[in-house]
DNA sequence: CCAAAAGTGTTGTTGATACACCCATGT
DNA sequence: ACATGGGTGTATCAACAACACTTTTGG
């Protein structure tokens, strides 16, 4: 016995437009957007003024196009909706739970962003009346199943931070190596040792010591680093670890 | 200003209908069945026998149904074509290319799944006629973006076995030291020691030591091992890490 | 006895951990 | 002077890599 036909190419299945008519109402793009402000990591809600879901938060999104990838639609909702552009952006997953949005059968592709806040408030703002910033664990009740995917995004965020350096995507382009530490301590959940991530961190040579200083400290003025890109590069061929 | 509706609660847009329409042609479902076999990692295929794609190969796959999430439908899909049940299976992403399939928009949500070659013998093979593995370095042209699909997963393999021992889905229930050490090896594409690889595993105390050994070997028989689950549960609990 | 794989032991090196301590600066 | 964070040094311990060695078994 060989296969149907219908079963193992199903896209070019002759009748599969019958198949097909009914199954899907529409494939929406949902955003996890991450910030990083005063050593809390912060996630973008939008909030919703009317329809269904008055008065409840949820993730930033839109509908696909049918000329775009996932990957260009989130870029494109992401840029109309805060007007960011250029930045970390990954797809989680699709999610697909057929009573994800009751009455209608929509998909949803999860993203998540790494902003860095200093350049958010600078471009966005204006066009963003409606969108705040949460504490992570201080989450509302979100609509759909947003709390779930954000939840995904949160654990798929520890993750990825362990394998290559994508934190710094949260920071300023100069910042100091205490900075950096409580990043990784606020995304793992974790207490680290100043001494310890100091030695290991640098030992890593991904960083570049500036000549520069913090300033407007009531104490010692740390050093500031930037995150060199060329030596990331390098060190990503070999293939690297980040363990905290 | 504020957001506009449309955007930001894509869901429950009144005029959604209209924009989705004709956005989306139907989800489907293809799968990456990872086995291993005499020291290979192999993929099993499909071959196209008639239609468009004859006599090239692809993934297994099917359409996602309206009343199934899409893990249910990889599952489901796995069963029909395999009569595989009950195996390691994980989502990977979803591949939205729009000319990923020409002339039809057609959106794929990938998985890869690990099966214990033992098993895909006994139970399948009747149904199967057309589906054979293929050595992981010597896997043809496939159609669609299949190759893309296979090639994410084998590096979504790569990352999740140094996470968590998932790679024990591929062996049969009893194995050798020397059985595991050559999946990593093969899986990972590097070489390991083996007095270093036997340390390192015996002292996580995943595996539970039997009191068989090999049997028509022409050597000396080595000690059989089988993965406890009870140990596995307690230690990603605590968050656990493979590196080899 | 030999081949082939199983399995043990040893050693040098590296890196993680846990501290204690000094330094610079604003109030 | 003291609080606050910046920054250095060190002793101990665990993990790892490299490699040599012994054991068991079939042919």
């Amino acid at each position: 016995m060989t296969f149907q036909h219908s079963k193992n190419t199903p896209e070019i299945d002759k009748t599969a437009s019958e198949v097909m008519k009914p199954v899907i109402d529409g494939i929406t793009i949902d955003c996890v957007i991450f910030g990083f402000n005063k050593g809390n990591l912060e996630v973008l809600l939008a909030h919703h003024a009317e329809g269904e879901s008055i008065g409840k938060w949820g993730l930033l999104g839109g509908w696909l196009k049918k000329e775009e990838s996932s990957d260009d639609a989130a870029q494109r909702i992401l840029y109309e909706l805060t007007s960011l552009d250029n930045i970390y952006l990954e797809q989680l997953k699709a999610f697909t739970d057929p009573n994800r949005v009751s009455g209608r059968r929509v998909v949803t592709i999860g993203y998540y962003t790494l902003v860095n806040r200093e350049d958010y408030n600078v471009k966005a703002g204006l066009t963003l009346m409606e969108a705040t910033w949460h504490k992570i664990n201080e989450i509302p009740d979100l609509i759909f199943d947003h709390n779930e995917i954000l939840d995904f995004s949160l654990m798929q965020l520890q993750n990825r931070v362990r394998q290559a350096p994508i934190g710094f995507n949260l920071l300023p382009e100069k910042f100091t190596l205490l900075q950096l530490m409580h990043l990784y301590e606020e995304i793992l959940g974790i207490e680290l040792d100043k001494s310890n991530f100091r030695r290991k961190i640098l030992h890593m040579k991904l960083l570049v010591a500036l000549d520069e200083k913090q300033q407007d400290v009531s104490h010692r003025a740390a050093k500031l680093y930037k995150f060199d890109p060329a030596i990331y590069k390098k060190l990503t061929e070999k293939g690297f670890n980040f363990e905290f």
